[in-house]
DNA sequence: GTGCTGACACAGG
DNA sequence: ACCTGTGCCAGCA
C-alpha cells in the first residue's frame, strides 16, 4: 500500500468503514484512531480524502466547511442521511446519523 | 527558532 | 439562530 502515514492510514480505515447514512466528527474520528485530534484528522483528508467517503465526516455541529457544503450536503441527500429540519436543510442530525463505530442495525429500538 | 495558517471544538455574547 | 475568541496539533515559509 502506499506509504501513507500511520495515522493516515488508520483515518481512511475508520472514515471508509462508516456505513452509508451515518456519518462522524472529526474529533470522533480521532478518538477511534486513539491519536492525535481533530485538526490532524481535517488535514488529513483534504489531503488523502480524494480517495475517500470523507463527506461521512462532518463537524461537531452537523455542518461542514463552506467548501464542502455543497458537496457534501448533495452527499448526504444521496445517501439518505437524516437531516435537521428536513432533507432540505445543511445540517446534519448527529443525534441519529452518528455512527459509534460498531455495526449498524443496532439493536436500540429506539430509534424511530 | 519564530510566526502563521488550517476540511476543528468549546464557551460566551 | 448567529458570530467571536481561545485552545490544540501539525505542517510550512
Amino acid at each position: 500500500m502506499q506509504e501513507l502515514p500511520e495515522f493516515a492510514e488508520a483515518v481512511l480505515e475508520v472514515v471508509d468503514a462508516i456505513p452509508p447514512g451515518k456519518v462522524l466528527a472529526y474529533g470522533d474520528v480521532a478518538e477511534l484512531v486513539g491519536h492525535g485530534g481533530p485538526r490532524r484528522v481535517g488535514h488529513v483528508l483534504s489531503r488523502y480524502g480524494g480517495m475517500t467517503c470523507w463527506w461521512r465526516v462532518l463537524r461537531a455541529d452537523g455542518t461542514a466547511a463552506p467548501a464542502l457544503e455543497q458537496e457534501a450536503v448533495a452527499r448526504w441527500r444521496s445517501e439518505g442521511t437524516p437531516m435537521v429540519g428536513g432533507a432540505l436543510a445543511r445540517r446534519v442530525d448527529l443525534t441519529r446519523a452518528r455512527w459509534d463505530g460498531q455495526r449498524e442495525g443496532g439493536g436500540s429500538v429506539g430509534g424511530a
